[in-house]
DNA sequence: CGACTCATCAAGTGGTCTATTGATTACTTG
DNA sequence: CAAGTAATCAATAGACCACTTGATGAGTCG
């Protein structure tokens, strides 16, 4: 036994405890929702139809890894990503199970079929383009997310309100939705219902938290007007 | 019960398989092995101390979750990497790790203390230096690993083999020595030995696998003397 | 062919993880 | 202070995981 297989396994064992905390969907459910923006035991046990308890059990082992840390306000506990590394670990999960495992790709294709929204476009189609006043970037993101941080010159259309606020939107203009990430369904709905109104539309490819990620401009707060 | 609660919870449960298999030392110290070459069951498991039929087990675990390869010649399997992004995987866990666990932090201090090899040389600082004649960038992984892929211009050393070829080292050139990673002692303990014998020697923070998603400039085969 | 080696398989055991349930704590509000 | 709500705790049953052991498969070589 050498001297330093003590070390290693100390070692090795800390790496785990990251590893072993990404390891249950729920958890990685759970994180993907904190990237948007912190949230309440109560509205993640809602959201993701898992019991209060349990789900105040999984955010406690996320928090023994230290991938997220809570506050508390009054009645309720908010929990956030500990850290924008912890994104870029979710990222890597999902960029290695798109490339690598078959079962992945067969689902999201029954799922999005051929893609209702053909075209996306890339992040870095949109850091051009969005300065035209020709286009207008749309989030379908509940209204609180959009607030914690959305892209610069978004305006907030949740997909739930999508439709009884049409009227509003110029149909002149060409629309770029976006939403959670790639496997949200917000955006491909907003542009569903856009498309569906004799408006041009079409979904950015991937959510807010990877324009954050990639630097790009990002704005907080905002009116939201109804 | 939403419609699309069924898809989410595929959706995730393919992204927990991938979490799944990083929930465990070994696997994780396996995949770090793989990151610098392709190695039989056996070795990775002598090397690591794991009996035979585990580590047989856990790599077909890593395999199940798309994370290896394997082919077979004569006798052995040899195990690999399935994608270099499996690495950054390993990496961000890694990172995360080491921002966040305080356990960690305290582990590695314990280990290194306050580093035997102070100035560590960054990666782009090296890229800069490499080229000088008066800098000697030294290999201290075995030579099996150095021939699957080097730094460019790098000499292959084994740690092992370091004291016995002093001799045939200059003595007035500087060192940089690397192995596996940040966590490998390998160059630490190559630059103790350089620095013993009057030379002047400094680790690469970062080892070859490092160097290499950075998309620096690496070498294959070469000869070794001996 | 028979002996040998690398690797996998199969089965069993102890341990860990997950989700549920019901009780408890912490805080707010009337 | 009593009632109500958000969250956690504690206990538990069932599923899953890790490691060992001994047997089996697959390939090489004398």
């Amino acid at each position: 036994m050498p001297k330093h297989r003590d070390f290693k396994d100390r070692l090795y064992g800390q790496f785990a405890r990251i590893g072993k905390a990404l390891g249950n969907p729920h958890r990685l459910e759970f994180l993907e929702l904190l990237a948007q923006c912190e949230r309440t035991v109560d509205s993640l046990a809602t959201e993701t139809g898992v019991s209060l308890a349990n789900a105040s059990q999984h955010l406690q082992a996320l928090k023994q890894a230290a991938l997220v840390e809570s506050r508390k306000q009054g009645l309720f506990v908010y929990y956030r990503l500990a850290d924008p590394a912890v994104f870029e670990l979710c990222a890597a999960i999902q960029s290695v199970a798109q490339r690598r495992l078959a079962d992945l790709e067969r689902l999201v294709h029954e799922q999005f079929g051929d893609r209702a929204t053909p075209e996306p476009v890339r992040l870095e189609e949109l850091l051009e383009r969005r300065r035209s006043s020709a286009v207008i970037v749309l989030d379908a993101r509940p209204v609180s997310e959009y607030q914690a941080g959305h892209i610069a010159g978004a305006i907030s259309v949740p997909v739930d309100e999508l439709q009884r606020r049409l009227r509003q939107l110029p149909k002149n203009k060409e629309y770029v939705a976006y939403c959670r990430g790639p496997y949200c369904v917000y955006a491909d709905r907003a542009v569903e219902l856009l498309r569906g109104s004799k408006r041009r539309a079409r979904r950015l490819l991937q959510g807010f938290p990877e324009w954050r990620a990639a630097g790009f401009p990002v704005e907080h707060g905002g009116d939201v007007w109804h």
